[in-house]
DNA sequence: GCGATCAGCT
DNA sequence: CACAGCTGATCGC
C-alpha cells in the first residue's frame, strides 16, 4: 500500500499518486494508475474547488487510466482538466504558478509499469536533474534494459532519485514466478484486444466472481455469480487463489501452487516486483538516491532506505564526480586516420567521466567473436566505411583509436557481469561511450560528427545484437528442447483432486535445495503443506494470470475467475493441448477452474483450454512457420517461452530463423570482414 | 448529508 | 496477513 506522501524532493510542485493536503495546491498532478491507494483525494471537495479556480492546473496520466478514470462518474467532473500522455513519449509540460506567472519547463515520460491497465511509471527530466517515480510496478528481471528512454545511447540515464515500488523489497519475496509471458510491455494500449476476451454471459466457462469462503460452496450446484449448470450435473471446480503474501509467510519453501484443500490451491503470483526484480531494478537503473513507496508493516521509512542505498550509485562514488564535466573535444584526433596506442588509450576529451558501464542489453551466455575480431588495430577499412552512407557530413572522420574504444563498448555491452573488468576498463571505455554517444556534457564537440557516431555505433550495436539474438535463439533452442525432455508440465497431475503418491513427494522432495534462506517458492521444493501439488513455475505463472473486468473496476470487485470446460467449440478441451487467453487486466483473488458440464474427456483428466495471441512457439522458431494471432500452441511450449521471458536474454523474435552453427560461422566471418549484414524476416 | 477514518472482511 | 477494495460504524464539519 503506497504511502508515498505526494511529492518528489527534486519537483516539489507537482503532486503525484495523492491529491489531499498541500498536494491541492500542485502546479499538476500525475496519476500512475487507477488503484484508490493512488488516488487519495482524487475527488475531495478541496480538489473540485482547485479545478474551478485553476485555469492551468492538469492531471497528467497515461491514456487507458484516462479512459478508466472516466469511466466512473464520480471522476467525471476530472474531464476537461485530464491530459492523457501516451506512453514512451517524452512530452515537455509547463508547470506555471498562477499566482506569480513562474514557469517551470519538465519533460515527464511515462514508461509501463505492468502493475495494472494503463499503470505507467513517471521519468521526469528537468533544471533539478532527472528522477523516476515508479508508482507500483513489476518488471522481469532484465526488462529494464530495454526500456529505452531510460537510456542515452546504450547508457542508463543519470538517475538523481528513484521513488520506488518496494512492496515486496524483502528476502521473504525473493522471486516470484514470472507472469505470463507477453512479448511487449505495452500491451494495454489496446484495450478493445483485451475487451473482446471478455463477456457478460455467465455461461461463459471462465467466471470472475467472488470465492466462497470454504470449498462446501462448491458442493452446491451453483458458482459464486449464481450461475448453475443447466442439466443438474453437479459442479466440478477447481479454485486456484493468487497470493504473494500467504507465500512469503511459509515458513520453508514451497512449491509456486500449494493444495490447500479438496478443490483449492494457492498460486504464488504478484503484480509488484519481486525482491530480486527490484533488486535488478535497482542495480541497473543506479540513482543516486533511492526513496521507497512503501513500508513495510514493522519497518520504517529509514530502514528501507537503509536497505536501499548499497543500490545507490553515490554509495560507491560522490555526486560531484558523477557531474564531471567532459572538457573540449579533441578535434585533431577526430580526424585522424591512424591510430597508436597512446590515442586509444588517451581518449578524446582531456578529461574523462566516471559514469560506470551499464549495459543496454546484458547476456550471460552470449560471446561476441564479432567484436572480439573487430577490437584488432588490423580493422580493415570497409569496418569505417559501412556506415558511410548514413552521414553526408562525416566524411571518414571516426579514427581507427575511436573505432577500437567503441569495440570495446560493444564486447562488454554483452559480455557477462563482471564488475571488476568494468572497473578496469573504465578509463577506456568512457572516452569511446562520450564519442559515440555524444550525452549532455558533450557540449563543445560538433554536432555532426557526434551524429555520425552516433549511426556508426548504432550500425554495429544492430550488427552485434543480431549476432546475439542469432545465438540466443540457438541456445535456447537447445534449452527449451531439454526442457521439453525432461520437465514437460504435468497438468493432468497438476489437477487431479487426488493426493500425491508417495513417489511423486519423494522426487520432488529430493530436488528441494534451499541455498537463499527465502521463502520463495521453488519449481520442485519441499513445503508444509502435506496436500502439496507439485507443478513448475511457468504453468503457475499462466494459470493464474487473469484479471479483473474492466467493467466491474469501480464496482464490486472479483476476485475469483471460474474456468469450466462448459464451453464453445473454439475453446474446446484436449489433452495436451492448452491455449492461454490473456486477460492481464483483470486481477481477481482467486481462480476457480470449473469442469461442469459435458465433454468428450473425463472431467479430472481434462486439460483446461484458453485462446492465445501472445505466447511463442518454440517449433515455430526453428521452421519460421508464421505464428497466426489466435494460434493454438501446446502449453508445455509457450511455458518453456514463459520461462525465457524470465531471463535476461533477449526475446527470440518469431518467424525468425535459427541459424545452423555453419551460418553461424559464415555470419561472424563476414561482419569480420567488415560486411553488413542485414537481418533478413522469413516468414 | 457528506467526508474521513477505522475495523472487519474478502 | 501487509495486496486492493469493499461495507458499515462512528465522528466531525
Amino acid at each position: 500500500m503506497s504511502c508515498f506522501e505526494g511529492r518528489m524532493k527534486e519537483y516539489p510542485t507537482i503532486s503525484i499518486d495523492r491529491y489531499d493536503k498541500e498536494n491541492v495546491n500542485a502546479r499538476a498532478y500525475f496519476l500512475s494508475h487507477c488503484h484508490k491507494d493512488h488516488m487519495k483525494g482524487l475527488r475531495a471537495p478541496a480538489l473540485k474547488r482547485r479545478l474551478k479556480c485553476s485555469l492551468t492546473v492538469r492531471l497528467y496520466c497515461s491514456p487507458v487510466t484516462k479512459e478508466l478514470l472516466l469511466t466512473n462518474p464520480r471522476y467525471r467532473f476530472w474531464e476537461n482538466h485530464i491530459v492523457a500522455i501516451e506512453v514512451e513519449t517524452p512530452t515537455q509540460i509547463s508547470l506555471i504558478d498562477e499566482a506569480t506567472g513562474e514557469k517551470e519547463d519538465i519533460v515527464v515520460t511515462l514508461l509501463p509499469a505492468g502493475h495494472c491497465p494503463g499503470s505507467v511509471m513517471f521519468l521526469f527530466e528537468g533544471s533539478n536533474g532527472t528522477v523516476l517515480y515508479t508508482g507500483d510496478f513489476r518488471l522481469a528481471k532484465g526488462e529494464v534494459t530495454r526500456m529505452e528512454l531510460l537510456h542515452s545511447g546504450s547508457r542508463i540515464k543519470y538517475i538523481k532519485s528513484i521513488y520506488l515500488d518496494t512492496t515486496f523489497f524483502d528476502p521473504r519475496f525473493y522471486q516470484i514466478p514470472d507472469r505470463v509471458h507477453v512479448r511487449y510491455l505495452d500491451m494495454f494500449r489496446n484495450m478493445p484486444d483485451i475487451l473482446q476476451h471478455l463477456t457478460t454471459n455467465r455461461e461463459t466457462q471462465i467466471h470472475a466472481c467472488r470465492h466462497p469462503k470454504d470449498d462446501e460452496f462448491f458442493r452446491g450446484n451453483r458458482l459464486p455469480c449464481g450461475i448453475i449448470a443447466k442439466d443438474g450435473t453437479p459442479l466440478k471446480i477447481i479454485s486456484i487463489k493468487p497470493s504473494t503474501m500467504w507465500f512469503g509467510e511459509r515458513t520453508k519453501k514451497t512449491n509456486v501452487i500449494v493444495r490447500t484443500g479438496a478443490s483449492s490451491y494457492r498460486a504464488c503470483f504478484s503484480f509488484h516486483s519481486s525482491y530480486t526484480e527490484v533488486r535488478d531494478f535497482l542495480m541497473h537503473i543506479s540513482p543516486a538516491h533511492a526513496y521507497p513507496n512503501v513500508i513495510p508493516m514493522g519497518k520504517t521509512t529509514e530502514d528501507i532506505i537503509e536497505i536501499l542505498q548499497p543500490f545507490c550509485r553515490s554509495n560507491s562514488r560522490t555526486e560531484e564526480s558523477m557531474y564531471k564535466p567532459l572538457g573540449p573535444l579533441k578535434r585533431a584526433k577526430m580526424i585522424s586516420y591512424t591510430t597508436t596506442d597512446s590515442d586509444s588509450e588517451e581518449g578524446l576529451f582531456e578529461e574523462t567521466l566516471t559514469i560506470p558501464w551499464r549495459r543496454k542489453i546484458p547476456n550471460e551466455k552470449s560471446n561476441l567473436p564479432l567484436c572480439a575480431e573487430t577490437t584488432s588495430d588490423n580493422l580493415p577499412k570497409s569496418q569505417i566505411s559501412f556506415c558511410e552512407d548514413t552521414a553526408a557530413d562525416y566524411s571518414m572522420a571516426a579514427s581507427l583509436s575511436t573505432l577500437k574504444n567503441f569495440c570495446i563498448d560493444c564486447e562488454e555491452s554483452n559480455d557477462d557481469d563482471d564488475e571488476e573488468e568494468e572497473e578496469d576498463e573504465d578509463t577506456v571505455e568512457c572516452s569511446a561511450d562520450q564519442t559515440v554517444n555524444g550525452g549532455k556534457p558533450c557540449v563543445s564537440h560538433s554536432h555532426s560528427v557526434d551524429s555520425s557516431l552516433k549511426k556508426l555505433e548504432t550500425c554495429c550495436n544492430e550488427a552485434t545484437e543480431e549476432i546475439t539474438s542469432q545465438q540466443n535463439q540457438a541456445e535456447k533452442l537447445k534449452s527449451d528442447l531439454d526442457i521439453s525432455k525432461s520437465e514437460l508440465p504435468m497438468w493432468e497431475s497438476f489437477f487431479k483432486p487426488d493426493p500425491l503418491t508417495d513417489s511423486e513427494q519423494e522426487d520432488s522432495q529430493k530436488q528441494c535445495v534451499d541455498l537463499t534462506g527465502s521463502q520463495s517458492p521453488n519449481l520442485f521444493s519441499d513445503t508444509d503443506n502435506e496436500e502439496c501439488i507439485y507443478i513448475s513455475s511457468q504453468n503457475s505463472s499462466q494459470s493464474t494470470h487473469i484479471s479483473e473486468q474492466g467493467s466491474e473496476c469501480w464496482g464490486s470487485q472479483p476476485d475469483t475467475v471460474l474456468i469450466s470446460s462448459q464451453e464453445r467449440k473454439e475453446h474446446s478441451v484436449s489433452a495436451g493441448q492448452c491455449n492461454v487467453k490473456f486477460c492481464d487486466f483483470l486481477k481477481p483473488q482467486e481462480i476457480v477452474l470449473n469442469n461442469f458440464g459435458k465433454t468428450n474427456l473425463e472431467g479430472r483428466e481434462q486439460m483446461i483450454s484458453f485462446k492465445s495471441t501472445q505466447c511463442l512457439l518454440i517449433e515455430d522458431l526453428a521452421t519460421s512457420s508464421k505464428i497466426a494471432a489466435e494460434n493454438t500452441v501446446p502449453v508445455q511450449q509457450s511455458t518453456c517461452d514463459s520461462q525465457d521471458s524470465s531471463d535476461f536474454e533477449i526475446p527470440s523474435t518469431p518467424d525468425s530463423e535459427v541459424p545452423q552453427e555453419e551460418q553461424l560461422k559464415d555470419l561472424y566471418k563476414r561482419l569480420a570482414a567488415g560486411e553488413m549484414v542485414i537481418a533478413k524476416k522469413s516468414i
